[in-house]
RNA sequence: GGGAUCGUAGUUCAGUUGGUUAGAACGCCGGCCUGUCAAGCCGGAGGUCGAGGGUUCGAGUCCCUUCGGUCCCGCCA
């Protein structure tokens, strides 16, 4: 192999007359009969190299049975390329380089599917052959943004006092949360290690160890269903910090955001970034992560259908609508596809009536007097030519099928520019959710928020409505970040634990070392981890968290290039003393 | 656990109402070609129509089951 001088995406016109070495994969032939060009290509570009007949002196009819993605080594001489030889869309474009001699490092055979464009093949089969995915461009821009992600908070933080510790991954499984994946024992057999859901606990152990300020760049696991934006190995910022309250969080994860932004993107985001209670935020956009990027709030309309002769909604709990700008477009057919997405999300139906002349037609238009539409027209700021759509039920459905509606039509719309960022804080998220099925409260975050100060005694009186001192920080409708003040006193993680149901000897049992070490001096504290491959996703500008994992699983799980999870031998279990079940098929 | 959708040559796709020998482009193989940059031109090979079952004189096409990918609900912060 010839030592490589310089990669495929640096030489220039300053090079030309220089002999220099390259190595690289071959990215396509072009041959000529007594001329072939090539494209030589490596992480950092392209280069055109030239075989010529009259010049080159080795094997010219190996030369002609180059293919694509061979791993080639080549010396040559860099010299000017004519005026109409000149490719205006390559760096590199202006010059070429005239190959004396070449090595074949590596023959590739042919291939599973053409490298040029990630269309070529089905998800499938290029997760299969991941590496040969990831030569291509936009997939390494991906894992190079990530990679100066990692190199951004590090050096934030670390310039903070933050100090990076790393914590177990084999560890404890405890009762709240999603599903843990599980490590048997071989020593303890019967037993079980489970992977961190997040290092919660031992962050928060940390800040009792006295170290003041902590973060990780650490992989969780948690076993549930996948998503788009969701895996069940992912990275997260683990932060947390002590003698601290919500704005300290605040201005440092800010702090942080902005840096990361403004060093991967050359953007500045807003300071300070805004703030919406949930309360807020499920009213007016019928989500806990709003995107601010559109309009189109949620209005009440109860009122209004209250008064019509539209009796469907009177006994509904909520009656909401959104304007659509130029809605009055959609046909009968788009309304039926909105209507049927909004059923998704338990809602009846989809009420609507269209704006024209000042007045209402089509929909439910009919039930609406003259006055009570003069009315709405001037309440609801609506236009000609828009639409309204309503939604009448229990709340909850109201806002959450209003809310999926909103995005739906902001997406097919095409309300949303990926390079325009709009974070928000949301906060004073409830305590506890009420679970029918199991008939006790879970916690909305997680079993270790504090509640907020003034509503500790509501714990006692009306747990439901007790507000807690955990936030979210959210972009363009992404959750990327979410944390909380954690209870640093011991009496009230305990009556939290109660309140979950968990008995004390259970809470003790689960999450004693924790409730114990709250007892020798626990600093007030608190923290934040964000998704860090989401945050890697919205610099990228992907809607797919698949695009920045260098090797992602599949929505079922699976690794298809590994092929895991897979069998393993019997003597492997009879050493950890498991023994498979058979499946009930 | 549920819903939607996709699966045809190495790859991306087309394939009518069920009807004879399942097509195209790219890739691959062979040939021509000294200025291309998705090179071009000529020729060739290449198919378990995801798998299994059924209906039918006849299934890529209709029905059932099943496997896999993707998106969503539930689940998960």
């Amino acid at each position: 192999m010839y030592k490589r001088s310089h990669t495929c995406g640096q030489l220039r016109k300053t090079n030309v007359g220089v002999t220099i070495n390259l190595n690289g994969w071959v990215n396509s032939v072009r041959l000529h009969g007594q001329v072939v060009f090539v494209d030589l290509r490596d992480r950092y570009g392209k280069t055109q190299i030239v075989f010529d007949a009259d010049s080159f002196s080795g094997d010219f009819e190996a030369v002609k049975k180059l293919s694509m993605e061979d791993v080639l080594s080549i010396q040559g001489a860099v010299r000017d390329r004519s005026e109409s030889a000149v490719n205006p869309n390559m760096v590199t474009g202006e010059i070429e380089v005239a190959v004396t001699d070449y090595i074949m490092l590596n023959e590739a055979a042919p291939l599973p599917f053409v490298l040029s464009d990630r269309d070529n093949a089905e998800e499938n089969l290029r997760l299969k052959y991941r590496y040969l995915e990831l030569r291509m461009e936009e997939l390494q821009k991906n894992i190079l943004i990530r990679h100066e992600t990692y190199q951004a908070v590090r050096s934030y933080l670390s310039g903070l006092e933050f100090v990076e510790i790393e914590t177990p991954v084999l560890m404890k499984s405890t009762p709240e949360g999603a599903r843990d994946y599980l490590v048997p024992s071989r020593i303890h057999q019967g037993k079980f290690y489970a992977l961190p859901q997040s290092p919660q606990i031992y962050k928060q152990i940390l800040m009792i160890a006295n170290y003041d300020r902590y973060f990780q760049i650490v992989k969780c696991f948690r076993d549930e269903d996948l998503r788009a934006d969701r895996q069940p190995e992912f990275t997260q910022i683990d932060i947390e910090m002590s003698f601290i309250d919500e704005e300290d969080i605040f201005v440092h994860m800010e702090g942080l955001t902005r840096h990361v932004f403004k060093s991967i993107r050359g953007i500045d985001l807003p300071d300070p970034f805004p703030r919406l209670t949930y309360a807020d935020a499920m009213e007016t956009y019928g989500s806990d992560k709003p995107d601010l990027r559109y309009g189109m709030q949620l209005q009440d309309v109860k009122d209004f259908t209250d008064a019509s002769d539209f009796n469907v909604f009177k006994s509904a709990e909520k009656v909401k609508g959104i304007i659509i700008k130029g809605g009055a477009k959609y046909s009968r057919k788009n309304i039926d596809e909105l209507t049927d997405f909004v059923k998704k999300y338990k809602a009846k139906g989809l009420a609507w009536m269209k704006w024209e002349k000042g007045t209402f037609i089509g929909g439910i238009s009919k039930f609406f007097s003259e006055n009570l539409q003069k009315a709405m027209f001037e309440k609801l700021s609506g236009n000609d030519g828009d639409i309204l759509f309503m939604i009448g039920d229990d709340s909850s459905i109201v806002l959450n099928a209003l809310g999926h509606l909103r995005v739906e039509i902001a997406k097919r719309e095409a309300l949303t520019n990926k390079d325009d960022f709009k974070p928000v804080w949301v906060t004073e998220f409830p305590m506890f959710e009420y679970d029918k099925e199991a008939d006790r409260f879970i916690a909305m975050h997680h079993p270790f928020t504090a509640p907020r100060e003034s509503d500790i005694e509501m714990l006692d009186s009306d747990p439901s409505n007790t507000l807690s001192r955990g936030y979210d920080l959210t972009l363009n409708g992404y959750e990327i970040a979410g944390g909380s003040i954690r209870i640093h006193s011991p009496k009230v993680q305990e009556k939290v634990f109660s309140l979950l149901g968990l008995s004390r000897e259970e809470a003790v049992e689960k999450f004693g070392f924790l409730v114990e070490a709250l007892t020798y001096g626990a600093p007030p504290h608190g923290g934040i981890a964000f998704g860090f491959d989401r945050l890697v996703m919205l610099l990228a500008g992907t809607e797919n968290i698949r695009d920045v994992i260098a090797f992602p699983k599949t929505t079922s799980a699976t690794s298809l290039m590994d092929e895991s999870p897979n069998n393993v031998s019997a003597n492997q279990l009879d050493e950890l003393g498991i023994q498979i079940k058979k499946s009930k098929k």
